[in-house]
DNA sequence: TAGTGGTCTAGACCACATA
DNA sequence: ATGTGGTCTAGACCACTAC
């Protein structure tokens, strides 16, 4: 009954309390004390924690489920947003077949090409907020939809928080890469942002998606960002686009 | 002080009553009983009129806030969205230079390359929601940034809610053509979903953007929704993507 | 000073899921 | 039956804006 984990309501320093709740719960997050897809304490649970009323702790977890951190399930808690869900999966790939019946089409089968340990050049070590020469993972797979390779991708991952990552292990995981990042390497993805050009493929990326030289590509760059904006991915994908489209929606 | 515009509270219907209350003051603002950038009343002003708490008809606006409808100020109202907000200029256009300094580049110069009254494709009808042969008007314009023309639109709008639209309309207008489409013809853009692919440009295009025949460019292809999501403009754009990039945030 | 939206609380009741 | 998140209310106080 004295202090609590949080600063005196009554002095109310500078942010809301429930922006205050918010980034407690985010360290806690942050810090695994609940994992991807469990639940995090009620919320009458959080408010005694935090010595709140229930309202400011609902205030501060909907910030979060905005943000796609949790996710509230009525009647069964809120847990801690996956990768792995069922809904969700892929939610970082926007390629869709022009059919728009992404259901039929299945999964896409998935080639891992190479997996290989190497220095960070210049513009990757900068992606990554690392140095120049820095360890880095980089791995190139091919993903295909009804026998038709579709994307190509590269990506490049810090070396430290994914030490042991292989060609083998990526070949074994079933589910989507992120999926993987977050049972395997404690990773998780919150946030990514695209930029996305209209190039010609080399003649490397040309015979692995089994195109034309002279066929324009989407040329998707992607940087993934875990808690704190931390950047933890560079990838650059090439999209074929004469059977799938880029979908995005403008509120 | 007898029958209030709303069902009866003690008759909860089946939604809960803050999304009832949204879709009232939806109607209000489609009926354009507020104009854009003005103030929709008060909080306790529209719970009074709705007889119901004014945390009800705050849970409504915070809705209609989230999907860009309107517009909180603290101390000052709530306000109905334009397209003519400085802030907010061009909410829908994704092309961004790769210098990232979007303000030292200036507004794009705009050329009207053309504007006609014609019938709708069999395509054009089935992404307006109209009829193969209905009237409708199209558009074609250049933007160029510092003198380099980038992006090449065709857009098709119904005939009817644009009716008097001329190219001369269209050159004399300054801001965002969204902006003039609110301030003239009462149409305001609330939503819109773009598919996007890789494509070499014909001749014709290529002139237009003085590029070579093999440059790849983006194809974005945008279905702008007034209020219920009632389709208003159909876009074809061609964007160069080599002194810009298509920016995505993946939340 | 008055009015606006923003925060915080406390309590009642509802809808859903589980045991 | 119990516990979860979801809705609704009422009232107090804060922060910002305008006059």
């Amino acid at each position: 009954m004295s202090t609590p984990t949080l600063p005196d309501p009554a002095t109310p320093s500078f942010s809301p309390l429930y922006q205050q709740i918010k980034a407690l719960i985010l360290q806690s997050l942050q810090a695994g004390e609940w994992k991807p897809g469990e639940p995090i304490p009620s919320e009458m649970d959080l408010a005694a924690r935090f010595r709140v009323s229930q309202g400011t702790v609902r205030k501060a977890i909907d910030e979060l489920a905005a943000e796609n951190l949790v996710l509230r399930r009525q009647g069964k808690g809120t847990f801690v947003a996956t990768h792995a869900e069922q809904q969700v999966q892929y939610r970082f790939l926007k390629l869709v077949p022009d059919s728009g019946d992404t259901a039929a089409e299945g999964p896409a089968e998935r080639t891992i090409v190479d997996c290989k340990r190497l220095r960070a050049s210049a513009d990757v070590a900068r992606a990554l907020a690392l140095r120049t020469g820095d360890a880095v993972l980089q791995v190139r797979r091919v993903l295909a939809y009804a026998g038709v390779p579709t994307i190509l991708e590269d990506l490049w991952l810090p070396g430290a928080p994914f030490k042991g990552l292989t060609a083998e292990r990526l070949r074994a995981s079933r589910g989507p890469m992120y999926a993987m990042f977050e049972a395997e390497f404690g990773v998780r993805m919150v946030r990514a942002e695209e930029k996305i050009r209209a190039v010609l493929p080399d003649a490397e990326q040309a015979l692995l998606l089994d195109v034309a030289a002279n066929t324009p590509l989407l040329s998707v760059e992607r940087v993934a960002h875990t808690y704190n904006d931390t950047p933890m991915e560079l990838r650059r994908g090439l999209y074929r686009t004469d059977t799938h489209h880029y979908r995005n929606d403008l509120g």
